[in-house]
RNA sequence: UGCCUGAUGGUGUAACGGUAGCACAACUGUUUUUGGUGCAGUUUGUCUAGGUUCGAAUCCUGGUCAGGCAACCA
């Protein structure tokens, strides 16, 4: 017997509802306003809200919270889309608040007439004042005292577009006295002259999110309506409404949205480092937006993966990222073509080598015994990685250094017999001689090395691009910390350096995921050509030796 | 000094009155033609004070701490 992974408390009431026979199936949401791109958050409430439908057979439906059009932009609801699939999961409806907008006027009008909403001339710094404090009541004002018919001409003026912006809203008439400042008589429309992304003028007057929100979810009859803890609050109102209006009751349960370390999750910061040019764009790599990080090269598996490993839970938290580079890390190790590129090259010679070239063999993914090899050209000058060389090797050092040994990959083990440096006093230039019969595969050599270095063939080699992230901020707990998040820009967040790679890089796949041997995981960027192949890093390998070297 | 949430190793998350488990991180060892991978192992925890009980992370009471609650945003 394997044991069964827990449920979360939300598939617990699930499977509770079910058991009951209070609903036959379930209906989830997912509900993003269209006012920015979709980060890892996002990707959190998409896997659990589309998880749940899976593992208890229902469905999801894709909803655009767009209520507010001077935020909102088609160019958002696309992104939005795209990476709801490139994620994985299909939705089976596509649905707009928007869509509603003629029965939720309807609701409120139905509010109107049950002497349950009214019109409100009062300002905004007004009705802010009225509403009290958190520790005491609202006053309210004369214009709570309307006749249902003067409400009704007043909305019905609202809507024909009689006031301008800000001169009227309607407000629910609940309780001025409520512990709740939610239910101190809260908005239900107010008044924009604006023009929104699908309904375009058609209206100018537009529901709150309290107004729209429960509404839609009852209109599609969404079972389970999960949304994030800052929405507890709203839940009075949520149920408040529903009751009311007497329609189908959907039901809120929150959970706590995901914070990382160094990072933010917020959409307002983040729209503010793309405008800002703090970043290039909403899909830069560095950022933790969908987009980023599919341009970055993280796979859907593994954020699906990194986001059923965070569990769902009420308190709140911050996720290492290092859980993140982990998922990463499973998934392309597995499925990552094995490459090598030098980044900081230095050449090496092989003196007694007198074939000229040859070609070499080596495997595509050592992982997956079905990987098959590739031709790797071989010569005798070589670049190798400059930090592969030490004057004078310190203990633990298993790479090169005079007089020692170590093995070229998929190719012969060599010694270093000297070195030459140049007037600035740098290594230039490093002679070895090889083992001839070292060679993988029919090593008969009897010779034993520590270390393995990766190489490229100087003639051959094909000149790439990289693109070396870091953390985008330099702080663990971005969004707690003092002052400006952005004065934790970490300014060496992206370093581009050009590297000698083998050529079989060229004719590689534009999607294809790689190991660059020793270096870590690389996924080509969109910028990317076959006459200028550039290439971001996903994720580093780990390094026991930078930790090694720490000590 | 209102209301609402919550509190389990460094970080997450389980345990539904009966052996505090799992993952990541950290650290050992081992394997290895990637200082990668794999494998084996180690370290670290129930906010606090009482109470109920044969037995409490779990139930009760008080306290402490953290977060949220006021927008013509969602």
């Amino acid at each position: 017997m394997s044991e069964e992974k827990s449920l979360n408390f939300i598939e617990e009431i699930i499977s509770q509802d079910l058991a009951s026979g209070k609903h036959a199936s379930i209906l989830t949401r997912f509900p993003p306003e269209p006012n920015g791109y979709l980060h890892i958050g996002h990707a959190k409430s998409i896997c659990l809200n589309f998880g749940l439908a899976k593992r208890f057979g229902g469905a999801t439906n894709l909803r655009f919270d767009d209520t507010n059009p001077t935020k909102e932009e088609t160019e958002y609801v696309d992104s939005i889309k795209a990476d709801v699939k490139w994620l994985g999961f299909d939705w089976v409806k596509e649905c707009y608040a928007s869509d509603y907008f003629d029965q939720l006027y309807a609701f409120a009008i139905q509010l109107i007439e049950k002497g349950l909403a009214y019109v409100d001339d009062s300002t905004a710094e007004q009705i802010a004042i009225q509403k009290g404090t958190p520790t005491v009541p609202g006053t309210g004002n004369e214009f709570r005292n309307r006749s249902i018919k003067e409400n009704k001409t007043l909305f019905e003026a609202m809507k024909a577009g009689e006031f301008e912006d800000g001169a009227k809203v309607l407000r629910a008439k609940i309780d001025f006295a409520s512990p709740n400042m939610h239910m101190r008589d809260p908005l239900l429309y107010r008044i924009k002259k604006a023009h929104h992304h699908r309904t375009g003028d058609a209206w100018c007057i537009y529901p709150m999110y309290d107004f729209a929100h429960g509404q839609s979810d009852s209109i599609e009859h969404i079972t389970h309506s999960v949304c994030t803890l800052e929405f507890i609050p709203h839940r009075a109102l949520y149920d408040w409404c529903i009751e009311q209006l007497g329609i189908f009751p959907s039901h809120q349960y929150e959970f706590a949205r995901l914070n990382m370390t160094y990072t933010i999750m917020s959409k307002r910061k983040l729209l503010q480092l793309v405008q800002e040019e703090q970043v290039q764009s909403w899909d830069d790599p560095r950022m933790p937006t969908i987009s980023g990080m599919r341009r970055r090269g993280y796979t859907p598996e593994s954020i699906r993966d990194f986001c059923e490993r965070i569990g769902i839970a009420k308190r709140e938290n911050i996720i290492d990222f290092s859980l993140l580079e982990f998922c990463v890390r499973e998934h392309l190790n597995k499925i990552a073509q094995r490459r090598m590129v030098v980044t900081n090259p230095v050449k090496l010679v092989i003196t007694n080598y007198d074939k000229g070239e040859e070609v070499l063999h080596s495997e595509n993914n050592p992982e997956d015994p079905e990987g098959g090899v590739r031709d790797v050209p071989f010569s005798n000058e070589l670049w190798i990685e400059r930090a592969d060389f030490m004057e004078e090797p310190t203990k633990k050092y298993f790479r090169l250094g005079p007089d020692l040994m170590v093995r070229l990959k998929s190719a012969y083990i060599i010694k270093c017999d000297s070195f030459e440096k140049d007037a600035a006093g740098n290594v230039q230039t490093i002679h070895a001689s090889y083992f001839p019969e070292s060679k993988s595969g029919s090593d008969t050599s009897g010779l034993h090395v520590k270390g393995t270095l990766h190489w490229v063939s100087a003639k051959h080699a094909v000149p790439v691009i990289l693109n070396e992230y870091d953390r985008l901020f330099s702080v663990e707990d971005v969004a707690g910390a003092e002052g400006d998040f952005k004065d934790y820009i970490n300014p060496n967040s992206l370093t581009t350096t050009n590297a000698w790679a083998e050529p079989a890089l060229i004719n590689d796949s534009l999607d294809a995921r790689f190991q660059f041997i020793r270096k870590g995981y690389f996924y080509q960027d969109t910028s990317s050509t076959k006459d200028k192949l550039v290439f971001n890093r996903t994720v580093t390998l780990k390094d026991a030796w930078a930790k090694e070297q720490k000590k």
